[in-house]
DNA sequence: GGGCTTATTGTTGTTTTTACACCAAAGCCG
DNA sequence: CGGCTTTGGTGTAAAAACAACAATAAGCCC
């Protein structure tokens, strides 16, 4: 143990709390330990930080290694550095928290060895280290980010409905649904924003009246930004 | 120099910036730093985080080895990790900012040793390290949060008039003075939330008609903010 | 008392937000 | 094919929030 406890003593690692969308819900990606401490818990992906390596290489390596996706959005949240938040030593963790489509998703080899699996928000249980505060302070950072940033298009596919991007803020939001945001009055928000392009395309296959598809403009929104416009929902 | 390097393997720190106000300005308190590297160039203040110390612990030490002060406001901004941020070796940084009643503010020996000293945030020159990106991210993150949660008047005296608030506004988000805020509606504003209570007295030994002195009432916000309420200017 | 300086207060027009209900278009099923 | 089911799409009116704007009050100084 006194090696290992050596080898740990001032070591900074990056955890990284993937958030996806599916099925009307918010999601997190987590992987069971193989390992211990807490061998069997539940955690979020994350890796020690390699001495020459920066810290936001560091998160988009581990989110890499998990799902195979690059260039994906990522932002540093906060830094968990309590004494005794590692049982084997002193590591100091910045935390991260990414955005996927998670229709993207594919199992790599490194999320099959960590038996990766995607967990509703609300049913995740006692995970390891201090972990549920991690994935607490990163949901309260998506849910703040999500209304005064374009972020929410990230977990969406590049075409979708407009009722597929209320849900979404639903879900993140944590509202009762088609209760918490009123359907004509969000769409006349979000429309009026003017970052949303009509695709030609409608949508297929439901059992319904098919529902536009609509796509984020990133250059029109980068350019409202410039002339001082900030989006807010 | 290799001992050097060896001890700065892998470290981390913190970096505090400390903000006053007044003269109606916004201020930052930085040290001039007394050994290379940098020699003789302004710095936030900050310091390696002991072994057995939690990094709030440690920024509230580095605080209050500069001020004497203890208790007040500080937030953990973002952690720098930049692999050449420090020239001698691995150093990754949590910042802090904190905010501090000027007046409260006394040189102590260390702040003496280190040549501390305010400066107004448009005056301040290159910094050592990456501390003007530090700064910059601070003050971005200080004027996002004066208008959703009520710690300008971490800024002000105890007892404050209404007209220093505005002001203390308008340096924090750097708007025209008497320009960017329209005084009777900022006035409506802040007192329609009902945080503020009117102290007895009045200000004092003024060329010019007294203006009414206000506390911020913490209890009253707290009871608001338990109801959902959300301070936002 | 007159002049100087800052403090204090209300109204109106405009914009933004909220609340709310019905018809349309597709698949499904009989 | 016709009706049923399901979700998509749309407008208006009342309320609230915001923005623009200027005249009187209270103290010091001389």
């Amino acid at each position: 143990m006194s090696e290992v406890e050596s080898f740990f003593k001032s070591a900074f690692s990056v955890d990284n709390v993937i958030f996806g969308f599916d099925g009307g819900e918010l999601k997190v990606l987590l992987i069971q330990r193989g390992a211990a401490p807490f061998r069997g818990k539940w955690a979020l992906p994350g890796d020690l930080v390699y001495p020459n390596e920066d810290l936001d290489t560091a998160a988009e390596r581990v989110l890499e290694q998990l799902t195979g996706l690059r260039g994906v959005y990522l932002e540093q949240v906060r830094t968990f550095g309590a004494v005794n938040r590692h049982p084997l030593g002193r590591v100091i963790t910045v935390a991260y928290f990414s955005l996927i489509k998670i229709s993207d998703f594919t199992l790599t080899p490194a999320s099959f060895a960590q038996s990766a699996r995607w967990h509703t928000i609300s049913e995740v249980g006692e995970l390891a280290f201090d972990h549920n505060e991690i994935l607490d302070i990163c949901l309260q950072r998506l849910q703040r980010k999500v209304r005064n940033a374009p972020v929410g298009f990230e977990l969406l596919p590049e075409k979708f409905t407009l009722t597929e991007l209320q849900q979404l803020y639903e879900s993140v939001l944590n509202l009762p649904k088609n209760k918490g945001l009123d359907k004509r009055n969000f769409r006349k928000k979000i429309l009026s924003m003017n970052v949303l392009v009509e695709c030609a395309e409608m949508q297929e296959g439901v059992a319904h009246r098919p529902a536009k598809l609509y796509q984020f403009d990133r250059e029109r929104y980068d350019q409202f930004v410039a002339e001082g416009y900030s989006f807010d929902i």
